[in-house]
DNA sequence: ATATTAAACGATAATTATTCTCATTTGTCA
DNA sequence: TGACAAATGAGAATAATTATCGTTTAATAT
């Protein structure tokens, strides 16, 4: 029969693949994360972290974020480019946005195949319009890593 | 024959028909804003700006990059939340984001036909994934308008 | 053209989000 | 168990954004 494995014991085993130490303050940090079907801001998982480990520090949170995220443990929600991006480009369109340089191009709105929903989203959620993001990594920087 | 209306005097119009004062200031920053080809921060079109304008204050160019974007003059690459969103679904899928209350929804990546791209990327961007954001208004928010 | 006035501006303080530094603690492995 | 690198906590530092307030300016009605 197969072993089934826990949650923790997932997370300890990709921990260690990881060369991660497993902390209590790690542990209950991802379990915080996982349990919750949100999509909360570092700040929001610090609260919740805390009614656990009173004594945990903001900064071990956003630490740890950072290697989760780098680990592909989480992923965020939206680009994070730090800083607000403009585009006075209004009309239609779509973008191309490269991790390596964060340079971002733009894809004309007739270049993509109209998003279709298979169903009619749940809830009534009333849609204004789609952003497609294309994430990748452009042709220089290809290039640059020969 | 028709009148040619120059991007100066669109922008003028514009102004006039939201109520705004044209002041010269808001008339650089947007001729700045559709000159560079980019997608530039806030920061970025403050030093285009000064450059005109020496005694010109970033705040002046955070609040009319604020005022145009709510009148939509301006739109925003990627999804402003202000902070990190943090989401421990690794399973590929998209997002519903409400503009009234910010909050995010799942949507499986089933419910969305794949995206494709007419052709192939131009200047070898390789592709990594697609993120698909619904934007609009979700069913409480717009039951609450009533 | 000039006066009136609300809106916009500039300077700068305040706030919020995030990262950094460093002394101390803890998990890992021999 | 002991050694040691990694992780943590406290708090300072930085970066992004917003707020405050006195002065200037654009709009518009004389
Ligand atoms: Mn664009
Ligand atoms: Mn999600
Ligand atoms: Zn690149
Ligand atoms: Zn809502």
């Amino acid at each position: 029969m197969q072993p089934i494995e826990s949650l923790q014991q997932q997370f300890e085993a990709r921990c260690r693949k990881l060369g991660l130490a497993v902390t209590h303050q790690r542990t209950v940090i991802y379990r915080e994360l996982v349990a919750t079907g949100e999509h909360p801001t570092p700040e929001a998982v610090y609260e919740r972290v805390k009614a656990q480990i009173p004594a945990i520090s903001l900064g071990t949170v956003y630490k740890n974020v950072k290697t989760f995220l780098d680990a592909g443990l989480l992923k965020e929600v939206s680009l994070h480019h730090g800083t607000l991006r403009l585009d006075a480009n209004t009309d239609p369109h779509h973008h191309m946005v490269c991790r390596q340089c964060r340079r971002i191009f733009d894809i004309p709105e007739s270049e993509i195949e109209p998003v279709r929903l298979k169903n009619l989203p749940e809830s009534g959620f009333q849609i204004d319009r789609f952003s497609i993001e294309v994430l990748g990594v452009c042709g220089a920087c290809a290039a640059a890593r020969e």
